[in-house]
DNA sequence: CTGTTAGCGCTTTCAA
DNA sequence: TTGAAAGCGCTAACAG
């Protein structure tokens, strides 16, 4: 067996001297094949090394059982531990995944978008950014979901930007902190900037802190240049919007021999626990939104489900 | 417009007041269609939204226009930097990707294996890793390239393992170093384990270096662990087959205030330096290895090409 | 239960 | 230059 033949479905049936239809029966999985038959021709599948193809079946049935992901950048890590989650669950259910990458690209993202309705891709599930343009994704209706984008005419699922800030805290007043600064990122980033910072000065009101924050670019860089700016002699910790603030953070801290003040991160990154033992990370739960942005998508296929939105929970 | 129309390559003829295989031709830009008559088709499917369908076109011609990528994990820094590369080149050269996760498992791979070419892709790029199953990509002839692997029976494009390492050595000697030590992983993996510790010691004998080294596991900890095994009052330097090992060593290193001895790792993680000053990371160059892995797999699929093995060059 | 017969949407001869 | 017609490989009625 050297080469993949391009064998059909009538040349099985020849071979196993049937009917194309019951070949394809088999294929199908139909109930209405007898035993022997369906073993025989199951048999000559096996031995010919016959693949049916699925672009006959797709246009046939309409269904290609692909979805299309657009993502940001495949090296972002809360993107590809997303996009595990989707493999994980669509694979199971018979779909395949073509990925594309946006690169923070209005433009390349409608491009993708037209690719993959060519392709007759069952659903699309796309990763929103700053300056996304949602029109033509709402087009899709049912067939799409997006991740980590607030909007009320595509199912989503997004973040709880809110708890996640919340979330730390809260675990560090119980820790018994009081004096609580804040890093984040420039307003201009909806998420991670505007809404986490504004999720912060929320915390403080609640628990009756004085608010004291900076923002800059989401690098290690930006962070540590800032840190010095929201110290004060009894900062007893710093929330930062993510762990790549919280790296930059944590080792100026270092430097200025001010370990005592614990830091936390968004991200769930073990490395920053690791280099610095004073300080946590929240989990937006990455791979769980994946997964559920993949369940909800497939499931408004089948026709089982409307436009939903849903907040994935943080944790610690 | 509302809906995604289900619109045929009939319609749009129709409503051109012409047929259907001038529609086909404009659409396969075919030449010798009267510019005028191409003018009004071109504007009809540009009015009525129509898209052709991807699955009828890949039938019909044979080619779906699709290559398979199958790799670990999609949160390995390396490979996701290498697909990265890998869906620039194809996506320019009109192809799409689908992309599956082995997560180590040949079994797995070999599954996607058989589902890729279910789905009739062109051809296939397979991220290697130890106790990976080559036998069946073997039968893909030239429709197969694997990244990271060695082999000589498929097209393949590998690091520069003892380049990678002997870069690291040559700098550190050229700096003055002279003791340099060295942390890796077990033989057991081939490559990041036993090419990169043999590279070491070929290095040292080259050098008049006297060897000095441990392996354990590919984790901070593990790195950070058996650091003081390798240490010694002379100590200049740690040469690490990693940026995960090298950040354990540097951690340790600075609990031990041993900052004086420069580490280096491999793949080009900028964090290493930010947070390590003495410090530096050979870049394997990830994503010019996707990128070379996609040009020679596409010059094959045109039969450009034969069976070809590529060593990705190193680099600071 | 199984074979025969239509197409799915598109490309590609083959004539006109 | 263009249209008509013949399939590509498969599934889904429709008869047996």
């Amino acid at each position: 067996m050297i080469m993949t033949q391009k064998l059909t479905i009538l040349d099985i049936a020849k071979l196993a001297g049937v009917g194309k239809s019951t070949v394809s029966r088999v294929l199908t999985n139909d109930p209405k094949v007898k035993p022997a038959t369906r073993e025989k021709v199951e048999q000559v599948i096996r031995e010919s090394g016959y693949v049916p193809s699925k672009s006959a079946q797709a246009m046939r049935g309409g269904s290609a059982k692909v979805v299309g992901i657009i993502l940001s950048r495949l090296d972002s890590p809360s993107e590809n531990k997303a996009v595990s989650g989707i493999l994980d669950v669509i694979y199971k259910a018979g779909y395949d995944a073509v990925i594309m990458e946006s690169q923070f690209s209005a433009e390349k993202t409608n491009e993708h978008l037209a690719v993959l309705q060519k392709r007759n891709v069952d659903g699309v599930i796309v990763f929103g950014f700053s300056g996304c343009d949602l029109s033509r994704i709402e087009l899709l209706g049912h067939k799409a979901v997006v991740i980590a984008t607030d909007t009320d005419t595509i199912s989503s699922v997004d973040y709880d930007h809110q708890g996640l800030i919340a979330l730390a805290m809260d675990k560090l007043v119980s820790c018994g902190k009081q004096s609580i600064s804040y890093i984040g990122v420039d307003e201009s980033d909806r998420t991670t900037g505007l809404l986490r910072l504004n999720a912060y000065l929320e915390s403080c009101r609640k628990l009756g802190i004085e608010p004291c924050y900076r923002t800059g670019q989401l690098s290690y860089d930006s962070a540590y240049h800032i840190t010095d700016q929201v110290l004060s002699e009894g900062t007893e910790a710093i929330v930062c919007a993510s762990d790549t603030l919280a790296m930059g953070v944590a080792k100026r801290l270092q430097e200025l021999d001010r370990t005592d003040i614990q830091v936390s991160g968004v991200g769930a990154t073990d490395l920053l626990s690791f280099l610095f033992p004073n300080t946590f990370s929240i989990d937006p739960g990455y791979f769980e939104a994946g997964k559920a942005s993949a369940q909800l998508l497939i499931k408004q296929l089948s026709g089982q489900q409307e436009i939903t939105h849903l907040i994935q929970q943080a944790s610690y």
